[in-house]
DNA sequence: AAGCATAATGCAATCGATTGCAATACGCTT
DNA sequence: AAGCGTATTGCAATCGATTGCATTATGCTT
């Protein structure tokens, strides 16, 4: 029993059918060219046996692997997104998404994968299209997939200029949401602590803008401080920042959760009071979130729609259709770090 | 441009180098049979055009897809695994070194995968091996593998009794170490919050028997508390326990680092003194531990060595060699949330 | 020059599923 | 019974890379 037994293949399917080989293949996929009795009989054999089609077979005679290559994409020189909580939620939904639609996940990172995601992923026949998570600062890798003409589809922040559909939130509103959420607790002097670099985090910056505009408050460029994505970035960062003497901050919009919460940490070591003298608003609403001290007011990211999104348009794509870039709504979810009842 | 090309094939860079595909394919495997100044030429003329060769009939050829199937495997009732950042390092060192083995890695969970793990993967040819991460509550799909031989590793908690490698962290010395650090910094009555179905938290409950009685303290059933992986399961749980008139406690031992923030959060609302009236250890080191306010005292697990280790015992097992269970080191790692200053 | 050993290469079969088209079977109408 | 139309099935080719074995080429020795 612990020895592997001959794998079945669907030539001895046939046989116990009394089938040709190419009938057993058609009544497995149900081809209706196929009497309704034979096909009962050939689905309950490979039922009976447990058997599968060779997937390497059928790839190669059908010229689809039923498979996506989901590549999460960043800088070589950021350790964040790898443990984002916010990453695993939507990579995920991309699994459980991809499986009911009956395709293969395949998982790597730009990290270590310098190949050509072209040759490597779509000639070779090892996927049929492509999901890339993140922007990085700009990968020319991205840019060759659009120009070859391979399907796919990436989460991150559209611009408009984009030749492939780019879905993502609308981080310049989210961004102006938790700006404006600070200015009407009573904050004046707001830092911004994200890479801008990166489109998405840019986008986020011109939200920040935007709410501080509307409120009448001239942005400072010296507010706006590029941080990694980690809360280890956040924490170091915000230190800098005391220790610069923007004693008189009394918010911080942080680009995402991570760094959020490291900034919150420093400044109560520092013996800031949060909310009351500093407000601190964050971006994603990882789980965590809501469980830290104080609890982090933060813009929520739909990752089950957008997980959703991503493989919808990608699969319309390879089928055939088009894939539009969307923008998926945010919310602003206000919790005991920015709540300063000041009504 | 923006039309897919014709992709090239083996036989085209063949005829473009003049030899036969099958020196063509042995030069570019860079097999010695075939003259050094043959190789070099259809190597660099594939170079050249980018070509790899087409995946899916190599793997029909070679009966080999140089593919491994990685599945997340927990309960249909548990939202935890999904967003743990435990969960990502492994995943994403796993990815790494596959990559760097020249394999490529596929990711499903088993939430919405109830197929059959062998027929699926194994005997279609979808993977060349399994890895298999968590235990849930004694899924029979594990056993299934083992009994048919398949070749994989499973990342959990080693009983001794079973009949595949599982590769994992010294879950019985970590709890014993952070239960024995409770008890250093002054605890009397330490209550453990996990779910002890899972084998993982089994173990760790055993750990934290064992330093109580090294102590000379007898463990009380009532102070093991069944919680989900999740920040919410310990806050809740955390509230019910001081509702239940735990008020005695001074110490939680968590099984893991989301369950810990979860009832600090808990503690702390209740005015409850962190450490000071009850200190907290969590397990697994996760980034925000450091973060956190009051940091977080922890177990830390190696995912770096877990993820490497899983990787080379299944690729040796796959090369026909044996893999052998192992246990990884642990390691302590005392922050704020249990620190007493009680020299 | 002939013979032998070794190096290098190419032919053809193989892997297992799918599918176009031809052949066969069946049912109905005249 | 013959003819026609439709349903059902099977043959054979295909997909593209790999590899066993035969063939050819080359170099060395006698």
């Amino acid at each position: 029993m612990k020895q592997a037994a001959k794998v079945m293949t669907l030539a001895d399917i046939a046989r116990l059918a009394g089938v040709s080989e190419s009938t057993a293949s058609r009544a497995l996929r149900d081809n209706p060219v196929i009497n309704a009795q034979t096909r009962q009989k050939v689905q309950q054999i490979a039922a009976d046996h447990q058997f599968k089609v060779n997937a390497t077979a059928r790839s190669l005679r059908t010229q689809k692997s039923h498979t996506i290559a989901v590549i999460i994409l960043f800088d070589a020189k950021t350790q964040q997104a790898i443990s984002d909580p916010f990453l695993l939620d939507i990579l995920g939904v991309i699994a459980d998404e991809l499986t009911a639609k009956g395709y293969d996940m395949l998982l790597s990172t730009s990290k270590t994968t310098d190949k050509d995601w072209r040759s490597y992923y779509f000639d070779s026949k090892r996927a049929d299209g492509l999901i890339v998570i993140g922007q990085g600062e700009h990968d020319a890798r991205v840019d060759q997939l659009a120009a070859a003409g391979v399907p796919f589809v990436l989460w991150g922040a559209a611009t408009g200029t984009e030749q492939y559909p780019v879905i993502g939130s609308d981080n310049r509103q989210g961004a102006q949401l938790a700006v404006a959420h600070l200015i009407k607790q009573g904050c004046k002097r707001i830092a911004f602590l994200g890479d801008i670099r990166h489109t998405e985090i840019e986008m986020r910056y011109l939200g920040y803008q935007d709410a501080l505009r509307a409120a009448g408050i001239k942005p400072e460029p010296a507010l706006q401080l590029n941080t990694d994505f980690t809360a280890q970035a956040g924490y170091l960062q915000t230190q800098q920042a005391l220790f610069d003497q923007l004693a008189s901050l009394d918010g911080i919009f942080a680009a995402s959760d991570a760094i959020a919460m490291g900034a919150m940490k420093a400044l109560l070591e520092h013996g800031i009071k949060v909310p009351q003298q500093v407000a601190i608003v964050g971006f994603d609403d990882i789980a965590m979130s809501a469980y830290c001290t104080p609890s982090l007011t933060t813009v929520k990211q739909d990752t089950h729609a957008g997980g959703q999104l991503l493989v919808a348009e990608l699969l319309s794509r390879i089928d055939g259709g088009k894939a539009a870039s969307q923008l998926l709504p945010v919310k602003l979810v206000d919790r005991q770090s920015s709540l300063r009842n000041s009504t």
